[in-house]
RNA sequence: GGGAGAGUUCCAGAGUGGCCAAAUGGGGCAGACUGUAAAUCUGUUAGCGUAGCUUUCGGUGGUUCGAAUCCAUCCUCUCCCA
């Protein structure tokens, strides 16, 4: 996997760059659409690609394992054909629902056993095991094994939780090298930077990890509670440390405010399910801020839902009819939102590459900012 | 014409002397959501600036220390039999 650097901007870490991978191009910044499971929750991949401009998606290993199941995965010839994705794809690992589904799950330094949440049934992730599942799956980018310990984990368990994750990292690595890709491009595996809010653990992952050569790198465990202060602090750190040279992905993150300052701070590449989750519960962002569509100010709007909005559905569909579709429960009120917000998450990233390469990033960005965390 | 029953806060519908500003559901209004167990979850929904007070359970009048709940009467509606 190539990655190039077209530009940096003055007083910022920023850069504009390229990534060549097995599926295609992908221009950085860039947002990734969340699929955990081999889809883009109410999008054909027709208006992904076409209408919301996503250039890869992710999909998720635990969810995938689950369900449908790597038989299957491998039988259709992996999963960019079984969901019928032609570009790139990324699978996160199964780290943050380790996390997430904390209660069901015990981990130890083999790896984690959990209980499916769908049926209770019992199985084993390791470092080795998950490496093997994202062969099956077939992603362009893999993601490395990880522990993503809560926020506001105190400092011994934050050091313990590091070193287990360096532990697996080293296990995820040996295991690529030993096995082959199943269908004939080669995939990537990105590590993960973990260490909470410390600084020096931050910094000493960020180290450990980089002797790795990876294609990629990865920050995670952020935008987990803490303050958005406490975040960029901590993208700053990791950002001086990582190679410049290949492509940073802070992992999970964020409202568009915050993909912007990330960018600012040097990170190419972002994955949220802000966009097609709060779309789903009624909520738009623009780029005069965000909207709740079921509020009753709305109620009679028959305006665009967004005159600026590069999708098909803002200038086909009004306010007021998104509001009563989102009112009604209507399924189509998801479909629509969600395209919104995804077109405008990729024109938000897509702007502030512009922006890069035209050298005025900085002064575009506070202005950019103020605007966005708007209430409409 | 005869008989039976019902009218409760936006709607439906509990409650049948004090623990009732009144269950529950719906609707309304607002909020949350950051590597998706989420088309989900939470709050609120008589008035006044909390504690507390004030006006509500078809209308009117009464019984009682106290009534949405008991009595009288009026109004409205539903069902059954002719």
């Amino acid at each position: 996997m190539q990655f190039s650097l077209q530009a940096t901007s003055e007083g910022s870490r920023c850069r504009a760059g390229e990534l060549v991978t097995p599926h295609g191009v992908v221009q950085t910044p860039v947002f990734m659409p969340v699929g955990t499971a081999a889809t883009v929750k109410g999008v054909l991949h027709r208006d992904l690609k076409e209408d919301t401009k996503a250039q890869i998606i992710l999909a998720n290993t635990y969810h995938l394992y689950l369900r449908p199941g790597v038989e299957i995965l491998e039988q259709a010839g992996g999963v960019h054909k079984f969901c019928s994705w032609e570009g790139p794809i990324l699978t996160d690992s199964g780290g943050f629902q380790v996390f997430s589904l904390a209660g069901c799950r015990k981990l130890t330094e083999e790896g984690c056993r959990f209980q499916s949440h769908i049926d209770g049934s019992r199985h084993l992730f390791t470092p080795e095991s998950v490496v093997d599942t994202q062969r099956s799956i077939g992603a362009d980018i893999m993601m490395a094994f990880d522990e993503c310990p809560p926020g506001d984990s105190p400092r011994d368990y934050a050091a313990k939780s590091l070193d287990l994750t360096h532990r697996w990292l080293e296990r995820c690595f040996n295991r690529l090298a030993n096995t082959q890709p199943k269908y004939g491009y080669r995939q990537s595996l990105f590590p993960i930077v973990q260490g909470c809010t410390y600084e020096d653990l931050r910094v000493k992952s960020a180290e450990f990890v980089q002797q790795f050569d990876a294609d990629g790198y990865a920050i995670g465990g952020l935008a987990v509670g803490e303050p958005a202060p406490v975040m960029y602090a901590m993208i700053e750190v990791v950002d001086k440390v990582l190679p410049e040279d290949k492509p940073r992905y802070l992992m999970g993150v964020g409202t568009p405010v915050n993909i912007l300052e990330a960018i600012d701070r040097g990170v190419d590449m972002f994955d949220c399910v802000m966009p097609t989750r709060n779309g789903r519960n009624g909520m738009l962002f623009t780029w005069q801020g965000t909207i709740n569509i079921r509020n009753e100010k709305w109620r009679d709007d028959l305006s665009p839902i967004d005159p600026e909005g590069t999708s098909m559905v803002d200038h086909t569909y009004t306010k007021a009819y998104l509001r009563h579709l989102t009112v009604s429960g209507e399924m189509l009120a998801a479909q629509i939102a969600t395209m919104h917000n995804l077109a405008f998450y990729t024109d938000l990233v897509r702007q502030a590459r512009a922006h890069i390469l035209a050298g005025d990033f900085k002064t575009w960005k506070e202005q950019a900012v103020i605007k966005l965390s708007q209430r409409l």
